[in-house]
DNA sequence: TTGTGTTTTATTGCCTCC
DNA sequence: GGAGGCAATAAAACACAA
């Protein structure tokens, strides 16, 4: 560790290298080289494996050289020097051009850097685990983004539901006020409510034809214990308290109108009915009325 | 000045590909 | 098996507040 490190003296303006603490045999010794001389090919000091790892790098081309007092300096550098500006500048264009490094190119990069080659394919290797941490960070504001403005969307069309069936119930609410004042809507209810489209729409409820039938005047109409299901068991878009609260309206409805229709049925009846019952009710057409 | 957090440079170990 | 890439990590360098 911490050896073969470049640094820059300021004195000489120099790229050098920091030899020391390398090895067992070396540790605790350093000393400094000028970098250009070296990679100008200074023959008697260096033997250096570019690959480190797991593998002994040799320094010194006899131990003799360990010895030799110009490679000392009592005054020692940095263990780790930061790449100068126009360093980086260069390996940052470079890596804008091509990401990853052919070996050649990698060579080249580190003449005329005044690097090591092991060096530059270092730097690289630091600069593709930051580009790649940015482009997580960039994914992830995208997605939140992205969630963000779908969230909103479901919000807003949240209170417009909440909307459109408080405005079904008060619509309901007249609807029924207005029959309980006597108008006879027989012939509007299929205007107002044509079974089709309040097929896409509604709930299921249904009233007992029986009970409904039953009696001139006592015939209420019953809620099946059942009945209060939706299509879709799942979400419901008219809840318990509204549906309540429109049942309550219809027996008072109904009760009142079964003396006097001619068949027994006035346009609640088809409105409110289960799957079950439309299938199952004899003699009665009814029809349906439902939300999606 | 010092403590602390962040960034940069370098190492290690593992994996894949040829 | 060697070369090269990557993730994880160490450690030096740097920035900055107190």
């Amino acid at each position: 560790m911490d050896s073969g490190r470049l640094y820059f003296d300021p004195s000489s303006g120099n790229n050098m290298l920091f030899l020391g603490n390398c090895d067992p045999i070396f540790r605790g010794i350093g000393m400094k080289l000028d970098l250009e001389g070296f990679l100008a090919g200074a023959k008697s000091v260096v033997n250096m494996e570019e690959t480190y790892g797991s593998k002994r790098r040799l320094f010194f081309s006899s131990p003799e050289d360990l010895y030799d007092e110009e490679y000392y300096d009592e005054q020692l550098p940095e263990k780790k020097r930061r790449l100068t500006p126009e360093q980086i500048h260069l390996l940052e264009k470079s890596f804008e051009a091509e990401n990853k490094l052919e070996p050649e190119k990698k060579t080249q990069l580190a003449k005329k850097l005044g690097l090591q080659p092991r060096q530059v394919a270092v730097w690289f290797q630091n600069r593709r685990a930051r580009w790649k941490t940015k482009q997580l960070e960039r994914d992830y504001d995208l997605l939140k983004s992205s969630y963000d403005s779908l969230r909103s969307d479901y919000e807003s069309m949240v209170k417009e539901n909440e909307k459109l069936k408080s405005e079904v119930v008060s619509l309901t609410e007249k609807l029924l006020t207005k029959e309980l004042a006597g108008a006879p809507l027989q012939n509007e209810k299929s205007d107002q409510l044509p079974v089709d489209s309040a097929h896409v729409a509604a709930p299921q409820i249904s009233v007992k034809v029986e009970d409904r039938l039953s009696s001139g005047s006592g015939g209420s109409a019953v809620v099946d214990e059942d009945c209060p299901q939706l299509l879709d068991s799942g979400d419901s878009y008219f809840p318990n308290d509204n549906y309540q609260e429109c049942m309550a309206l219809i027996e008072i409805v109904q009760s009142e109108e079964d003396d006097g229709s001619e068949d027994g049925r006035n346009y609640l009846s088809d409105v409110f009915v289960t799957p079950e019952q439309h299938h199952h009710e004899e003699g009665e057409v009814l029809g349906w009325w439902g939300w999606s």
